[in-house]
RNA sequence: GCCGCUAUCGUCUAGGGGACUAGGACGCCGCCCUCUCACGGCGGAAACCCGGGUUCGAAUCCCGGUAGCGGUACCA
């Protein structure tokens, strides 16, 4: 088994793209094949070698390898001039120098539904000649037979006037000397796919076995873009997404795999794989859910793990311990900063926070009681602060919130953090009494 | 226009003629836990596009309609 992957080279990874990726990859993986990376880059203009190369590399973050490629197509090109040359002296081509005009007259001559036949001339672009009788059968693993009347398919053109190949024609001709055996790719390319056929009909060869994969599209209904937040890979990991849930969830979007299990693992993914179970209906991507199971993820990967990621995509040292207290919290890596920045960088700007805690009613005087408490507090550990602050609850009989929402304001300057006694116990006592004694003068008429 | 694909909770899906009072997950709502935010636990609301057939019996098979999407380039 040999299969091929063709990501679109403009530099981001759709996640339509990623998921087609994915599921390349886990058939090739889970069947023991080979899985062959093909690069149209006929457009200069966007596979730029630096677009390519930011394919690759979210490939690679995704943790997806591949055995042969990439194989550029504009590497092939004496090759594809060569079969162009056999199928033009084979008459299953000719030189045609019609215009989309003159198919759309041929159209309004012969009916709406009849398939453009050129003359054949001297010189012009080259068009495949399309037979009128009978029908082209896509023999798709997932959507089964799909007939198309060769009536009314259009001669395609397969090389433009200075000789140089169009898509359908130099794929077939790739994927025909590759010896690639499984192509899975996009539904978008599913009804291109009859003039690949006759490609390989002309030829007289075999073509390989086609899947198309349903496509995917925004909350909206609509194809996913940037408008939908993120809509690439690198976004997703810009995000701070793992690539461990991403490659999770997309697979999950049309796999087909049993609900009742939806974690796993590129290995057990691939164990499961089943080309013929994938879904044919189009898939919303829901960015909710992978963030539910990126959570799933963070918290799995243990704390020194969790840790060097969190510094990789924050790109500071030392965040163990501030990564340890936060680590059921937070959803994504990019969730880590917002929450405990404060404990390396000092709080944080949060007025509103401010007036409802500390400037409210007997906000001074708490804060005032826990400065004391926690000057004496010993040991400085969690259950030493944990002590600490209870005992003020004790005295004063407030709520327990009443309490300690102003002390987390004071040390974090907002009214969301990671536990109380944990924040405060790390930050060291000096560092707690400072940060109070500065929201004390803040709030006015302290004397300290 | 023409050719083609698709159609189960808001979303991802299970289901492949009786096991369906249609199951799970995310999200949502309520309760519990609780120092905030979360995590976790428990419970709840929520779907077979419409119309015909076939059949003793249809979410499941067939046909039609409707809707969405794709293709229809000397793009990929």
């Amino acid at each position: 088994m040999r299969v091929r992957f063709a990501p679109s080279p403009t530099g981001a990874l759709h996640i339509g793209g990623a998921r087609t990726a994915l599921y390349n990859w886990l058939l090739a993986r889970g069947q023991g094949g080979t899985l062959v990376l093909r690069i149209e880059d006929t457009d200069r203009e966007r596979s730029t070698p630096e677009n390519v190369e930011q394919i690759l590399d979210a490939l690679r973050w995704l943790k997806l390898d591949w055995d042969e490629g990439p194989v550029f197509q504009s590497q092939r090109s004496e090759r594809h001039r060569e079969v162009l040359e056999q199928l033009l002296s084979t008459e299953h081509a000719y030189h045609s120098s019609a215009t989309a005009e003159d198919v759309k007259a041929y159209k309004q001559r012969h009916g709406d539904d009849r398939g453009f036949r050129g003359e054949r001339e001297a010189q012009g672009a080259v068009r495949l000649r399309v037979p009128d009788e009978g029908e082209s059968i896509v023999e798709d693993v997932i959507r089964g037979q799909t007939r198309f009347p060769n009536a009314s398919l259009d001669d395609p053109v397969i090389a433009r006037a200075d000789g140089s190949p169009l898509y359908n024609f130099a794929v077939a001709v790739d994927d025909l000397d590759a010896g690639i055996t499984h192509v899975v790719r996009g539904e978008d390319h599913l009804s291109n796919t009859p003039k690949q056929l006759l490609v390989f009909e002309a030829l007289g060869q075999t073509p390989p076995v086609y899947a198309h994969l349903p496509l995917l599209y925004g909350p909206d209904g609509k194809k996913l873009s940037k408008r939908h937040g993120a809509a690439s890979v690198q976004e997703l990991r810009d995000a701070g997404y793992l690539p461990e849930a991403v490659d999770n969830y997309v697979a999950l979007l049309g796999a087909g795999f049993a609900a009742d299990e939806e974690y796993f693992t590129l290995d057990e993914l691939a164990e499961r794989f089943r080309l013929d179970r994938v879904s044919k209906n189009p898939a919303v991507f829901d960015e909710r859910k992978l963030r539910h199971m990126n959570g799933r993820y963070l918290r799995e990967l243990g704390i020194d793990e969790l840790t060097r990621r969190t510094e990789e995509f924050t790109g500071r040292t030392g965040l163990r311990s501030a990564v340890e207290i936060s680590a059921e919290k937070i959803q994504t890596l990019a969730d880590f900063w917002p929450l405990a920045g404060f404990l390396l960088d000092g709080p944080v700007e949060d007025p509103a926070a401010f007036e409802r805690t500390i400037a409210a009613d007997g906000g001074v005087e708490i804060l005032r009681a826990a400065r004391e408490a926690l000057n004496e507090a010993e040991p400085f550990t969690e259950a030493g602060v944990e002590a600490a602050l209870r005992g003020i609850v004790e005295r004063t009989g407030l709520k327990p919130g009443k309490v300690f929402q102003p002390v987390r304001v004071a040390i974090s300057g907002t009214t969301a953090s990671p536990g109380i006694f944990e924040s405060v116990a790390l930050l060291g006592r000096d560092e707690v009494l400072t940060r109070i004694d500065r929201a004390l003068r803040r709030a006015g008429g302290d004397h300290h």
